[in-house]
DNA sequence: CAGCCGGGGTAATACGTATAACTTGACGCG
DNA sequence: CGCGTCAAGTTATACGTATTACCCCGGCTG
């Protein structure tokens, strides 16, 4: 009743635990003849063997699998990072395996252990660093998504040109006329946002003014945030840079509220490009980040780290999308 | 340089491995005297000792891991459905991993290898039903989630009301006068959407039309079904009811690029309550899924079914949320 | 004082696999 | 004919842990 092993295998077919291994490993090409490896094969399938990977583990002394840390997989920004390790990762017969609710709200006493399984590597998003040394990633290969290059030492780096994406929202809405700024920051305190808002700052010449303010990245955070910032109505912002496309949503829904149409009388600008972006209206003017790509890129960081070779690549390029929620500042 | 292992504690500590694995446990009180149980525990810290969990899982025999098997992460519902699971299998010392990309866009030649983990049991959508045997996972302890309860024979079955869910739509929508009704519906062929379409036909009483158009669950796919079937302007339906926020906002979309005004002329339901709901405008009226509650009911489920108890449940109440994208139907 | 008990620990083992090291027969070749 | 070679397997072992079965010794009891 119990799961086949290798060697039930073996006595079935009448050979040795070890051809059993050796047939199905598919390695040693030649050492064992191909009537055999058929009769091998064969009869595994008619016991419906499937090697315990516990066992292989243990032997091989890796487990090939990873670990992603994400804030939050219902963010579409991470589920998709989170798809594009895992393919990378299958295509070298790698697993991913999540941290559960590094949120705070889960219980997760032995956060390291709640993964479990043995991992080869992590890789972490900077938006959840805080969660590394609790989760013991620190002594593993290392790879860290979008944070500050100087900081963490020796692991290898994934980022993308947050600075870069910044400037063309920024050359965007500067030729479009406009010159009294509002920054819908994100509330959490990373490398991502700080670069952001330090790359905003500079770009915007004299002549120009920026307000902030940080946000929660929800919708409902937005809303109130703009309703604050919009009251007076001289001298009030006519471009709105917001970190988050949902905060971008929720930014232009808090605009109409307060009887002001976007594009017209307000620009809005997000990053992310996520679903969201397309399915409001008006469609969202925003920073497409190829977060696949990040997760891919993390992945093969974290193969390359294990090989032992020295891994680099530059920025990941973002491009804004200009849709419909800027337009030329109004005349006043 | 290698990770410390029990023995390397046990000399530290100038005790058996043995004895190290007793304390470490925390089961046995009293085996141990609370002496050398500190000292085991300092050293333990002290060398970093980590267990070798590849070799607890094969001594156990158990890995105390999930796989949960969802058609895409990238949609809000199943992210959420696995961070439900997540909670509730930390809770437990469980760990859930996901099968991934079995949208078929990935390689993964050995699915269930892939997972690259033993599992001790697999929850399953039933929008992934069909990568179940692929996975292997009709040989282990199985979870349904959302599929016919009749199909899935012993496997243990989590579903959500969806027939009351229409019924709550469907009451709601007559009750505003509503005749005339198109069911923008799901291509994808699943008990889930069968029992809807199913449901709305048997409710809507003699007296009103249907109409349906099935459709991928992409907002330009619904934009351009919605199109095709508001061509004619006599005898258009005043209600669209969708399986899904993502082609209610596509819905909302279309009919105002044709010049329709959502409510007043077309009133549009959805399924899900993502956050997309009331990130568009008008806010959806929708039936919300406790996504979360499926996951964690799931992982619940998979537990009793491990411990060798019968599970069974009702379904999970639905609930139509009302809100700005129905209203009266049109006088003419 | 012998016998017994129990606290506190240890030695031994099994989990299922991958692989290094060894065996065996057959065969070719000098 | 004897030896090296090679194909085709097999035997043995280690990975690191949890747990069972045992052991030792001091103290209590009859």
């Amino acid at each position: 009743m119990t799961r086949p092993t290798s060697r039930d295998v073996a006595t079935a077919a009448g050979v040795s635990q070890a051809t059993v291994s050796l047939v199905l490993g598919d390695k040693w090409p030649g050492r064992v003849s191909e009537r055999t490896a058929a009769l091998v094969r064969e009869t595994a399938t008619r016991l419906g063997y499937r090697p315990n990977l516990a066992a292989r583990n243990l032997r091989l002394g890796s487990t090939r699998t990873a670990l992603l840390v994400v804030p939050a997989l219902t963010n579409e920004f991470f589920a998709r990072v989170y798809t594009g390790a895992a393919r990378v990762a299958a295509e070298h017969g790698f697993g991913v395996v999540l941290y559960p609710s590094p949120d705070g709200t889960g219980p997760a006493r032995d956060p390291f252990a709640s993964a479990r399984a043995a991992l080869d590597g992590v890789i972490a998003s900077s938006m959840a660093a805080h969660a590394l040394h609790a989760i013991g990633g620190d002594t593993l290969p290392l790879v860290m998504l979008d944070s500050d290059p100087r900081a963490t030492g020796s692991a290898a780096h994934v980022n993308l040109a947050m600075a870069d994406g910044m400037r063309q929202v920024t050359e965007h809405l500067l030729a479009l006329g406009h010159r009294r700024f509002l920054h819908l920051a994100s509330a959490v305190d990373s490398w991502t946002f700080d670069t952001r808002a330090e790359a905003l700052t500079t770009l915007l010449g004299p002549g120009t003014e920026l307000r902030t303010v940080r946000s929660p990245l929800t919708a409902d955070d937005a809303r109130t945030a703009m309703e604050a910032a919009l009251a007076a109505p001289q001298g009030r912002p006519t471009a709105i840079v917001c970190d988050d496309d949902i905060l971008a949503a929720g930014a232009c829904k808090a605009a109409r509220r307060l009887g002001l149409r976007v594009p017209e009388d307000l620009s809005v600008t997000g990053f992310d490009d996520l679903a969201l972006a397309t399915a409001v209206e008006p469609e969202l003017t925003t920073v497409h980040l190829p977060a696949e790509r990040v997760g891919e890129q993390g992945m093969t960081a974290l193969l390359a780290v294990l090989e032992g070779t020295p891994w680099t690549a530059p920025d990941i390029p973002v491009t804004l999308v200009v849709r419909d929620s800027t337009g030329p500042a109004p005349a006043v």
